[in-house]
DNA sequence: TGGGGGGATATTGTTGACAATCAGCATTTC
DNA sequence: GAAATGCTGATTGTCAACAATATCCCCCCA
């Protein structure tokens, strides 16, 4: 299905900010490049380059020669500014780019609502985060803003580190819908309204 | 002098990071590993992980078994948001760790100033412009927002790509010194001003 | 003459080996 | 007994060789 084979170090970097996201590796726990290497029948340099990457997305953090650790969720303190970046940020892209979803753009974003939806009925934590941010992601792609996808992947991830809003997974869902159909309204208002529900 | 001998990798990053913002390498330009390694007389490792690095940073764009091209600059429209969210981080973190000032953060603030103010007299651009960096980064950190470094870093970067303003490098060392007597003053909207008036 | 195959070349992706560095512990010294 | 010094095992940092992949150019053919 994937067109373009993904490289180890994509798979590798994947798979470890999975078990971060999903917290099976907790905050401080000193991560080893051989270990991870072994477990995934890799060598150390495609690990090597994952935890690079994820040290600049903000789940690990790295201290010269003595490897990297799984980062601490941010202070309460801080939480208000990050997810206030976030919610800028795509209400700022979705307002300047809807009038350019077309009907592809539709109905793909109508695919990953289902996906969304389907992770939600199964009840799988992980699945539902995965599709919560494949969503957004997709939704910023196709309103042109792709540029600041890094910047918002890393108050994303630093968001998931302490990812406890999964009570209520029907709300999740709901709330997801409720995003696309304020799009479809055009009314500014109700997107800021839909976005700030949603992200926090 | 360098406490922490930095590591190959770190200087190859500095060195192409700086070579980036002066303009040296232009935007869609590709980088080719061997080419840096040979350059800088080391081997192809510590080149990738700058790129991949610097990938992260903005600074450079990657696409799988191709390489990395030097990134264009911010599209004209989203300049203004790259630019609202690094304001708000730097106000947001000065706002709630000014108070934790204590003599020797002040003392380092002023080196720092002098720095600036050095390379201003010189008239060394690409000095200016590491040396502005460096005192935002420097007042962050003492204002305990270490948290959101890699992210106004992000930001920073961005800008930088089209750093056009330092015709008037009296002004700009003089916006810093207003920035310092600003937190000193310990006026929100002081403080406020005189950052919307530098971070631009 | 224009377009599609196919191989040569250049470049990135991955690997395993070796060097450099660090934290901890035993030993020495005062 | 406390601080400094020198081992030691583990871990990261770097390197050069090999494999996989994309790009480019030439040739062939319609």
């Amino acid at each position: 299905m994937r067109v373009h084979p993904r490289t180890i170090r994509e798979q590798v970097t994947d798979h470890i900010r999975e078990q971060v996201v999903a917290g099976e590796l907790i905050p401080g726990q000193a991560l080893r490049e051989t270990q991870f290497a072994e477990r995934l029948g890799v060598s150390r340099g495609p690990v090597r380059d994952a935890f690079l990457q994820l040290t600049q997305e903000g789940l690990l953090a790295y201290r010269a020669n003595r490897g990297v650790t799984v980062s601490h969720p941010p202070k309460v303190e801080n939480r208000e500014l990050i997810v206030s970046l976030r919610q800028q940020i795509e209400q700022f892209v979705i307002e300047r780019g809807r009038d350019q979803l077309d009907d592809t753009a539709w109905s793909r974003l109508e695919t990953s609502l289902l996906e969304l939806r389907d992770a939600c009925d199964t009840g799988d934590a992980a699945a539902v985060a995965r599709h919560d941010v494949a969503f957004h992601e997709t939704l910023l792609t196709l309103c042109r803003g792709d540029e600041f996808l890094p910047i918002w992947k890393w108050l994303c991830s630093r968001m998931l580190i302490t990812y406890t809003r999964l009570n209520d997974y029907d709300a999740v869902h709901r709330e997801h819908v409720e995003i696309l159909e304020a799009i479809r309204s055009g009314k500014t208002s109700t997107i800021a309204a839909a976005l700030t529900a949603n992200v926090q």
